[in-house]
DNA sequence: ACCATGACGTTTC
DNA sequence: CGAAACGCCATGG
């Protein structure tokens, strides 16, 4: 706040943007934005966005691993694989399966 | 300007 | 294979 939230907007943006079934990662976000190793703002900017009233999809947003290394910071912390699956993912220990299969590009889909 | 934090990523042991 | 260290960079105090 008091700021226009530059980065976290950007980050904001484009995780809404992010298609029901498809997921991404932190690193690819904060590519497509400009800043590649700007990788830790951009989970910064998600702990951000549950803390303000926006609705970004957080539980889209894994690791690089496709590891739901972030679960612990939602509501409980089986929310977020419990999201995942609902949308048609399979959770393996915390992982996305299939996760290339399923990952999202902003850089090859937005232009 | 400096130090601390952080839902990452890569390298090293 | 698992844990730790380092790097990287924006935001807050």
């Amino acid at each position: 706040m008091m700021k226009d939230e530059s980065f976290f907007d950007k980050v904001y943006d484009v995780v809404r943007q992010i298609p029901y079934g498809k997921v991404t990662s932190y690193g690819a976000i904060a590519k497509f934005l400009g800043a590649a190793r700007s990788s830790r703002m951009v989970g910064w900017a998600m702990n951000n966005s549950h803390t303000e009233n926006l609705s970004v999809p957080a539980h889209r947003v894994v690791n690089r691993n496709g590891l739901l290394t972030g679960k612990f910071h939602f509501d409980t912390p089986t929310l977020m694989q419990e999201l995942l699956e609902n949308e048609g993912h399979t959770l393996t220990d915390d992982q996305i399966k299939d996760f290339d299969n399923v990952f999202w590009d902003p850089a090859k889909e937005i232009f």
